[in-house]
DNA sequence: AACCCCGGGTGATTACAGTCACACGGCACG
DNA sequence: CGTGCCGTGTGACTGTAATCACCCGGGGTT
């Protein structure tokens, strides 16, 4: 079900010699799934590290009162889920499929094996752990923000560096996440999210392109924005 | 300056040999700071670790408009700044001192050459990344409450399970935050965390028992207030 | 076609936390 | 001993984002 060849797409098993790909291969397991499902929950010990093949997940924890909290997006050829194999521990946020998607699940002690035999891989894992830290540490700054198109504007500011990083065409957004989505992340409601939209409408700064694209017609207005040194 | 006995003190270090401690503490640098010191500064590259003997630090941040987000705090006995072990990356934060504070700056290329030779040493820091992770993860879910004494109830619960951990007498904070500390971590003014411990003594829920320490007399309605059973 | 759900758009209202201004006691410091 | 700073306490005012209620259009599904 799951070849090698499949697993060797994905950056970080790359470097892994063939033979120890097909032995993995025959304990990964293939899984698809409709959007809004969960594909990985919270607070359990998740037995597998989820590598994502197509679609897009999000990973989200919910406050005790029950509050959707937006942490990160998964892109394809990324993967989630896999704190566990640092400290044994439960995952501590859930994973949800934003659209239809398609993953591969690869059991966490046969990974974690593989990664204490290969120092690289250990390596990689460690810098994506780092990453994970700095990006919410960047976050975090931004709900700091008290003034919430600046926090709208750096969320999209961030969006857009991240495409351009990919070697997207710059200056727009695919795949936009909704406005329900960027709430989430920013602790605002999806009306807020949605008004500040409209006035950048209204600047001709952004521009919708249909759904799946957001235009950036003014890249240097929403990053003045962004950094404040502009009002809406 | 550093002896070796002097690292071995700190628990990630004590499972190294005693030449190699030697080896590493010449190289090593004794560091005081006054309060308020910048210990570590964000966006550079710090060429070293910091190792808590004394005193009290806190991670933060600083937002784009100029305002402090608090982080997390280290403890004696505890290290920061080893994010750069894994990536080569530049500090994601600044680290301050909240009171006079005696540190151990261990050159982080040494250190990075040894948890390389030593796997258990990898493993311990990367599970102390992993618990990063998990506890920024936790501190992004307080700030997704929209009930503010919610909030501070939480941030105090979770301070209180810390110090049962470490084998405090529980029902009571030693080495409280100050008023301004919580409000930078939990995205709120100092007065409004002024005026909900108000609240919490005027209900005999806490209790200031001069400076340094905070009893806790009502453990069970703390716990009901920051799981949201139960109205200020 | 009918239906429905979802993403987006909009106004009115209101609660509520930020801000500002000031006051007070303790403690360190010269 | 005064001085000044820091942490805390408190009132008045106000801006502003959440909430609620509703509308609209498009793309699935039946």
């Amino acid at each position: 079900m799951v070849t090698p060849e499949l697993l060797s797409t994905f950056t970080i098993l790359k470097p892994l010699p063939h033979d120890i790909l097909s032995e993995l291969a025959a304990l990964c397991n293939l899984r698809k799934f409709a959007r809004r499902a969960i594909v990985l929950n919270a607070g359990v010990h998740e037995e597998a590290v989820c590598f994502l093949f197509e679609g897009r997940l999000q990973g989200v924890d919910f406050t005790i009162d029950g509050r959707e909290v937006g942490l990160y997006f998964v892109e394809p050829g990324d993967f989630c889920g896999e704190l566990g194999l640092f400290d044994h521990g439960t995952q501590p946020e859930y994973v949800i499929a934003l659209t239809a998607a398609v993953t591969v699940f690869v059991p966490m002690d046969s990974l974690r094996s593989i990664m204490l035999k290969h120092p690289n891989i250990f390596k990689v894992l460690g810098e994506r752990l780092a990453a994970r830290l700095r990006q919410m540490t960047r976050q975090r700054s931004l709900l700091g923000l008290p003034n919430i198109s600046q926090r709208v504007c750096c969320q999209l500011w961030m969006l857009l560096s991240a495409q351009e990083k990919n070697g997207q065409t710059p200056s727009m957004i695919s795949n936009p996440p909704t406005h329900m989505e960027i709430a989430i992340m920013l602790n605002l409601s999806r009306e807020t999210v949605t008004r500040v939209f409209q006035s950048l409408q209204a600047k001709q700064i952004v521009k919708r392109d249909g759904p799946g694209c957001l235009l950036i017609n003014d890249p240097e207005t929403l990053q003045a924005l962004a950094e404040g040194n502009q009002d809406l």
